[in-house]
DNA sequence: TGTACATCAGTGAACGCGCGTTCACTGATGTAC
DNA sequence: TGTACATCAGTGAACGCGCGTTCACTGATGTAC
């Protein structure tokens, strides 16, 4: 992060961030398939081949957005809980899962360059496999925690071999094996209904319907805290 | 559909339907915002600008495609229980759950034209809102069946006043008012969960996970079930 | 502290490519009498 | 059945616009001795 402090390196970051301010503008404006490297260097008074002192390609200042993009969703939504005491597990929960939603309506170009539609011709590279755990590691986080404080009682594991082994190695990867596979697997459901209530959402989907979301959301959060097994609030 | 038999007018069907043809060719490799209204004439034979007989602009043959998918979708999971016995309700839910996964794996780019990221500069008109309730009314109609035998056994309805008057009118749009608010919230959380977990498998968020992610569809797909109230297999 | 050299930001021209849409038009097909 | 007219498919040129990426280059900044 801090590198050399020469007065180039200095100007090399501010342009840097303004490449990627500029880049999130537009992606608010046009979608991610018409980011143009071109109209980044143009708004910055750059000739249109000076960007390329910066990012190598379109498709690497789309890889450095989305890594971003995955650690600030994730950072978002494990600070979410933040007011909650530490041993409200259920409340924390639905406080993670409100911040999920929070930010992507705030910022739901980047939520979308993230769960929405891949970009075509963009192929992620492997470093963005990483941080795109995060999100997912900051909802099971709340569930390790209660776990650990023998305050999850989740319902029966799934019975079938090849499930509960991809169900263990994922747990593995997460570093969430005192997890159990039910629970990973009710997990990956929930999370997937977030981010599918979220999309529908801001595909404008629920627009004559659903308008506000709010309660819709909040109910699905609560139901899903139940099938996680999740002790209710009056405990 | 039918109108009138002159020779012109069959070639013009004709030609509708490759163009179409084409289009959905172009979306599944470039991605519905990369559409182009000049390839296609290319690839017809014809000259740049005689594509606009057909239709007058880029939007709408995107909404010719959309109004198409949303239609064949909602076909494909209303006949997705065909072989199940009537009476069976949860194997009935079941199976037009897997055959919504089943349709947008066939055509992953159609499905993303649906609940994808909204292609930027569309604005969907007024004619894709009636197709659009098409797959949720298909799910619904199952519950409708059931509680109408007797067979269902929602839990509580929700509290809020707000909530219930939205649900109420959402259940009234959908002619679907035999089932109560809470049953409206479940199935509509029960879709966002389905269509989130398609869209994350779609996005490729499962590679090195749950690849396949056949059993967590199916154990997800049982979970709500579960949730809506629909008696288990055994009875 | 000063000099020689290496690094790197930014320039400007170019390559080769794409797009949606409008317009005046020709010539074939269809319709009404 | 034949003729006059209307409809419509397709043409070809044009307008005005966009893009990613490469290349040889100038001149400022930074580094090693």
């Amino acid at each position: 992060m801090a590198g050399p402090h020469t007065a180039r390196a200095r100007a090399r970051e501010l342009m840097i961030g303004d490449i990627k301010r500029l880049a999130l503008d537009q992606l608010g404006r046009e979608g991610a398939a018409q980011l143009s490297l071109r109209a980044i260097a143009r708004e910055l008074d750059l000739v249109s081949s000076g960007i390329y002192r910066y990012y190598a390609s379109r498709d690497e200042l789309l890889t450095a957005l989305i890594i971003d993009a995955y650690a600030d969703l994730g950072r978002a939504v494990a600070d979410g809980d933040q007011r909650v005491p530490r041993s409200r597990f259920r409340r924390r929960w639905i406080a993670r899962c409100l911040a999920l939603r929070a930010w992507a309506r705030e910022q739901p170009h980047r939520f979308q360059l993230l769960y929405g539609t891949p970009v075509p011709g963009y192929r992620a590279p492997a470093d963005t496999i990483a941080p795109a755990a995060a999100t997912l590691a900051a909802l099971l986080g709340v569930l390790v925690e209660a776990a650990g404080a023998g305050a999850l009682h989740p319902s029966a594991d799934p019975t079938g071999r090849a499930f509960r082994r991809q169900l263990e190695q994922i747990a593995a990867a997460l570093e969430v094996s005192s997890l159990g596979p039910g629970v990973i697997a009710a997990t990956t459901a929930a999370f997937a209904e977030i981010v599918g209530l979220v999309l529908l959402e801001l595909g404008g989907h629920f627009v004559g319907g659903f308008e506000p979301a709010d309660d819709l959301y909040a109910a699905s959060v609560d139901a899903l805290a139940d099938r996680l097994g999740l002790p209710d609030p009056a405990t």
